[in-house]
DNA sequence: CAATAGATCATCT
DNA sequence: GATGATCTATTGC
């Protein structure tokens, strides 16, 4: 079966439509959050794509997270108020998109770390090049923030309003599945990973 | 198929 | 000056 079994203009009216999360969704606690985000809708510059893996980036009790040291520059947005992108340079190359969870003050973020494209999915071949399966569009941290548009300009953006957003989504009734956290050093067991179990656009199948 | 090297730079020590 | 929440092309079996 294809990732997209229906044609792509006939979802936009339906991406247009369906309902912006509002910061009460994000006051939460991360994990809960992070759960909570598989199967909505990521949107931003004429293209929507579900969420269907994340993980959870726990405050200063966790020594993979980046608010593990405390409040710098960087991390500022991440002890500011929930429902704000946090997104960082990562290897000199890709940025990677973050949600801020947790009531001000409590550092908490959920990564983004893969997307099933719904539509758009031209512009996304477009900003992605030579890429060929629309699986792969998106199936990684660094992999969709390239496909969706988003850079280090989203730093401290509201995605509770303006042009990048998260939605609503009918559940598709997949299954979560929980694992450790990839590429970290720290704290690698802790099970922090969730993602659509059978889904394609997963990375590292 | 699996393993690995190289790209490349903001951030923090 | 080292590190890192990655990806891709290339090598080798």
């Amino acid at each position: 079966m294809p990732i997209v079994p229906w044609p792509d203009p006939a979802r936009s009216g339906e991406v247009r439509k369906a309902a912006i999360l509002p910061r009460s969704f994000y006051m939460r606690d991360t994990v809960d959050v992070a759960r909570g985000l598989l199967g909505k809708l990521l949107v931003h510059a004429e293209r929507a794509a579900r969420i269907v893996e994340v993980e959870a980036y726990l405050g200063r009790e966790d020594r993979a997270a980046h608010a593990w040291r405390g409040e710098t520059g960087r991390t500022r947005v991440l002890f500011g108020e929930p429902g704000h992108a946090y997104v960082y340079l990562i290897y000199g190359m890709y940025e990677c998109l973050n949600l801020v969870a947790e009531p001000a003050g409590s550092p908490g973020c959920v990564l983004i770390r893969a997307l099933e494209p719904v539509t758009g999915i031209e512009a996304m071949r477009t900003a992605r090049g030579a890429v060929r399966r629309v699986e792969d569009l998106s199936s990684g941290p660094g992999k969709l923030t390239r496909a969706m548009g988003i850079t280090r300009e989203h730093y401290g953006r509201d995605v509770t309003r303006g042009s990048l957003t998260v939605r609503a989504w009918p559940s598709s009734g997949e299954e979560i599945a929980v694992s450790a956290r990839i590429g970290i050093t720290h704290c690698k067991d802790w099970p922090l990973r969730f993602f659509l179990r059978e889904n394609a656009c997963v990375s590292r199948r």
